[in-house]
DNA sequence: CGATTGACGTACG
DNA sequence: TCGTACGCCAATC
C-alpha cells in the first residue's frame, strides 16, 4: 500500500504528464512538487526511472540550459536524442533546439 | 545511524 | 563571459 509515496513517486508522476513534443526542466519539476532546491533529487530520481512502470519520458527531462544530462544513461548510443527526435524535439550537440519554445512548466500548465 | 552521492541550480570571482 | 564553489535534500551504502 502505497502511504509511502515517495518524492520519487510524485517526481515519475509529473514525468509522465509531459506533453509528447514538450521538454521541462529539473528545476521546474522540483519547484512544482514544492522543493525548487531539490532539482538534483528530481535527476537522482530518474536514475531509477528506467525501472518504472508505465514508461517514465525521462528523455524529456533536460537541465535548465536544455542540454541532455542524462543522454548517457539512455543508452552508450544517442537514443535520449533519437527519442526527441522522434517527437519533433530537434537536438544540436546534446541542446535541445528551441528549448524555450518547447519548455513546459508545469507551475504554469498542469493545473492540480 | 553517519557519511557519501547526485541526470541541478544559483552565487561568486 | 566563463570557470569554480557551495548549497539542497532525499536515497543509498
Amino acid at each position: 500500500m502505497p502511504t509511502d509515496y515517495s518524492f520519487f513517486e510524485n517526481v515519475y508522476d509529473v514525468v509522465r504528464l509531459i506533453p509528447k513534443g514538450r521538454v521541462t526542466t529539473y528545476g521546474a519539476i522540483a519547484a512544482y512538487l514544492g522543493a525548487k532546491k531539490s532539482a538534483r533529487l528530481v535527476g537522482y530520481a530518474m536514475n531509477g526511472s528506467h525501472k518504472i512502470v508505465p514508461y517514465v519520458p525521462a528523455h524529456r527531462v533536460v537541465n535548465r540550459v536544455g542540454v541532455l544530462s542524462g543522454k548517457h544513461f539512455f543508452g552508450l548510443g544517442d537514443e535520449m536524442k533519437e527519442l526527441l527526435e522522434a517527437e519533433g524535439i530537434w537536438v544540436k550537440n546534446d541542446k535541445v533546439i528551441a528549448f524555450k519554445e518547447l519548455f513546459w512548466d508545469p507551475n504554469k500548465e498542469l493545473i492540480l
